[in-house]
DNA sequence: CAACACACGTGAGCC
DNA sequence: TGGCTCACGTGTGTT
């Protein structure tokens, strides 16, 4: 994934020629931040993530919500009742000020793929297949905080029991989207360890499959 | 906006004393292009924008995203609704022919004012401060499904604590959204108590706000 | 060592 | 006047 490198900072006034250094680059700093928390939020809403690349999470994203859209004006049709729930029915419509029509629906998410090979994504399309093989990643990044991504199969106490494992492990989880609708998806954006004792991403990375499997083999 | 540049390109042999520049270069190019045109895409398929900053764009994709989830679920459970025949034992599992395939959702997408006031007395979990007055919504959908909303301010433990309180009344949370990014949200769209011992809303209520007070008080 | 993906710092243009 | 956003080129790690 992604280089990581921890960029030494001179805190007071750095050897700047100009008088422009210290302040802007905070800001931008803060602004990357959020732009990739974000993105992290969006690709935990989405449901079929092929990769885990930016472009691939908007991608997908995309595609999910064509999909979404195109669903509800099924349910809508098959419900075929004039007493519109009235809320907020919102066709894909632009309504806002905003400038720049794209006037063609429907933009095309795929992109020049040069090999024609299309990847039959044996993913999840939507029934639970419950074969789900519990899937964990755990980073730790900038030495601090703990990234981690487990995706796996619904099963009851099982939103209990990662949070007990997370727990004992020591872990404060302070940013986070735990959702579960059909799959378990827990996205830990960042955690800090209490304890002292440093804990490898790996052992987590265990502790947490193995939750994940108890409750897969009930 | 954005400014733009167009940084003239010293076409070829530029002076580079490694060998190994210019090539990268225009792939790093392609990859911008790339993901900034799927940013394009995603922006224009939302129909709500409020501003045209990638920050932005995100946020809105994910709560529009988070609209047309909670809407599915609703024209679905008024699809099967009133028909609701013995759903007793356990048939929380999707299975009918309805994809819908959702298994994640999303957080508030508000984000931290650094220091000081804007309107000092907002509902959205914005900034770090901790005066959250822990709000709890409980309603019963037909009988069996129930419907949580929780929000209040994040305080360390307060996950585990909260999973705990609800596995304690006997609830099986089988669809629902926790995030904590800034404050502390919990939304679960289905519940089914196991126990046979049926449970008032207010209990539940009363029970998690309690959680979250106790946590607050610390 | 290719190619790829990411984060970083920096200069520039708008509020 | 400063804050904010953006695109760029580059270094570095991952496949």
């Amino acid at each position: 994934m992604g280089g990581h490198q921890v960029a030494d900072k001179g805190p007071s006034g750095r050897g700047n020629r100009k008088g422009l250094p210290a302040k802007n680059l905070m800001a931008e700093r803060r602004r990357r931040k959020k732009l990739n928390d974000r993105l992290y939020m969006l690709r935990s809403v989405v449901p079929k993530i092929t990769k885990m690349d930016r472009a691939s999470i908007l991608g997908d994203a995309i595609e999910y919500l064509k999909e979404l859209l195109q669903r509800i004006n099924e349910l809508h049709s098959e419900l075929e009742g004039p007493a519109d729930g009235g809320s907020m029915g919102i066709p894909p419509q632009q309504q806002s000020g905003a400038l720049l029509s794209p006037q063609s629906f429907a933009p095309c998410v795929k992109e020049e793929c040069p090999a024609s090979s299309i990847s039959p994504l044996p993913l999840l399309p939507g029934p639970p297949t419950d074969l789900q093989p519990a899937k964990v990643e755990v980073r730790t990044r900038d030495g601090k905080g703990i990234n981690i991504h487990m995706f796996c199969a619904r099963t009851p106490g099982l939103l209990l029991s990662t949070m007990r494992a997370l727990d004992d492990l020591g872990l404060d989880v302070q940013q986070a989207v735990i959702s579960c609708f059909n799959g378990f998806v827990l996205d830990v954006f960042r955690a800090e360890q209490c304890s002292d004792a440093e804990i490898a991403p790996e052992e987590i990375k265990a502790v947490l499959l193995q939750t994940a499997g108890c409750h897969e083999a009930l």
